[in-house]
RNA sequence: CGGGGCGUGGCGCAGUCUGGUAGCGCACCUGCUUUGGGAGCAGGAUGUCGGAGGUUCAAAUCCUCUCGCCCCGACCA
């Protein structure tokens, strides 16, 4: 993509409303912009990145077994009348009422939407287990939104609901959310960690809640410092396999939340123990029949009698993610993407827009670059070299190419890492090379 | 929802106390010069001062009401 065709509005000086890093630097590097409180428009810069986080979550729902689906944002009250949650949720639901009166409302979740699908379609425990999971906006009309996209009142969420016949089959379908949650947030170069939660609103006996660590975290968290060094990645996961081996050594490193930590009781000594600021980016319960028994969610055992399903549910915050991801990858210069999200890869620089030779390079390193197949933003715009370098390192990509008089005399080009700052000037084949490996 | 703050050109702000022709920096447009870390000079365009009502000869400025946004707290993916 040429910058000089994009639509990046780009901000220079940070808006007075932003205060977290990652706000003001989702506005400035044109990503979103605010529409109103805690509800955001996306740009292209920023939706190509909200799209690539959805897609590797959507990959590890996949691998798990679970089948993707999509309901609608807005949902009929007397489904929540049925599971008693209408009167029970507050404020923070948005209610609407259509033409005809009818009571409507905003979903801030999908319990009962997916509870009356799988209710109506499943009879039988050889219709069992399932997963179903979308990816859709929600709104949830918070007292006071904050943090930009990490705690909007319109988000993209990852729902996942599991269900089975018994307790054992839904601590299974929970170990395979557990490995699936682990293997996406590693998949997105963040250190996330489960921690044991309370179950809250949503209630139930088994939660865990994904903290990643980033300096600017909202909240305090505690854990083992071998979590650090920790790779989830390593294993090749059978989902189908036991997977309590699995569950058991991913949650018997010590973890806590600020408010389940306490110094006095806690088994890692000072020594081994981190302290670090968290933000939470997913959620898994295991509920039991919690909806299934008021919503008539049934299904027949082999010997002909009847028992509610046994669900959980299993949330991961997309959008949040965006912004989480850039408190956890940034500098005093702006974002430094992970690979595996950047909305390009490399970023290509021309220095003089105005000279043949410089233009004829960059072009050249553009076209191969894209015939390789690389996702390249081309700076191709009449600008001074600092103005440029500035924004690119704004922008965060991974790579900077960069054409300037001095390479191209030499026939060389300049590949910049924005993550170490290395610079390395190499002949214009192996500079390419190296981008498109 | 309790407490606090802010709405002035695209962005950041001054001007409000003490009423008197709406300003600055950046960005933008034109031209020339420049070009490896946010260039220089010259010229130019851009405002219902959040909105409504009131006081006054006169309101960005004073009064009343109202809308929006932000921060701290309580609450949450």
């Amino acid at each position: 993509m040429r910058l000089s065709q994009y639509f990046l509005p780009l901000l220079r000086e940070n808006p007075a409303e932003a205060q977290i890093v990652s706000h003001r630097l989702m506005l400035r590097a044109g990503m979103i912009r605010q529409s109103s409180a805690g509800i955001y428009s996306w740009l292209p810069l920023g939706l190509r990145v909200l799209a690539k986080v959805e897609q590797i979550v959507r990959e590890e729902q996949d691998r798990s077994g679970a089948q993707e689906i999509l309901m609608p944002t807005i949902q009929p009250a007397d489904l929540w009348r049925e599971s008693g949650r209408y009167d029970d949720y507050g404020a923070e639901m948005l209610r609407i009422r259509d033409r005809h009166e009818r009571d409507m409302l905003y979903g801030p979740t999908n319990e009962e939407v997916v509870t009356a699908i799988v209710r109506d379609a499943v009879r039988s425990y050889r219709d069992l287990p399932k997963n179903l999971y979308h990816i859709q906006w929600k709104f949830r009309d918070e007292v006071r939104p904050r943090f930009g996209v990490m705690r909007g009142r319109e988000f993209l969420m990852k729902d996942a609901y599991s269900f089975d016949i018994d307790q054992a089959g839904a601590k299974h379908s929970y170990n395979k959310m557990m490995v699936a949650y682990l293997r996406t947030f590693a998949r997105m170069g963040l250190k996330a960690i489960p921690m044991r939660a309370d179950t809250g609103p949503i209630g139930g006996d088994l939660s865990h809640e994904f903290q990643i660590l980033a300096d600017t975290g909202e909240s305090e968290v505690y854990c083992d410092k071998a979590w650090l060094d920790a790779d989830v990645l390593a294993a090749d996961v059978d989902y189908d396999s036991d997977l309590e081996p699995f569950y058991r050594e991913w949650t018997s490193r010590y973890a806590a939340t600020d408010e389940m930590h306490d110094a006095a009781t806690c088994p890692v000594p000072a020594t081994e123990l981190v302290t670090a600021r968290g933000i939470e980016v997913g959620h898994i319960f295991y509920f039991g029949a919690k909806y299934s028994k008021p919503m008539g969610a049934l299904a027949s055992l082999a010997d002909g009698s009847t028992v509610p399903l046994e669900m959980g549910s299993y949330g991961i915050g997309v959008s949040r993610l965006v912004g989480a991801l850039i408190e956890a990858n940034h500098d005093d210069s702006g974002i430094i993407w992970p690979e595996a999200v950047a909305p390009f890869r490399v970023g290509l620089v021309n220095l003089r827009a105005g000279d043949a030779k410089c233009v004829a390079a960059a072009d050249d390193a553009y076209s191969k670059l894209r015939a390789a197949g690389a996702e390249v933003l081309y700076e191709d715009r009449d600008d001074s070299p600092g103005a440029k370098f500035a924004t690119m390192d704004l922008l965060g990509l991974p790579w900077q190419l960069i054409v300037g008089p001095r390479g191209v005399a030499a026939g060389t080009l300049e590949v910049k890492n924005r993550r170490s700052g290395e610079r390395q000037n190499l002949p214009a084949e192996a500079a390419l090379n190296r981008l498109i490996a």
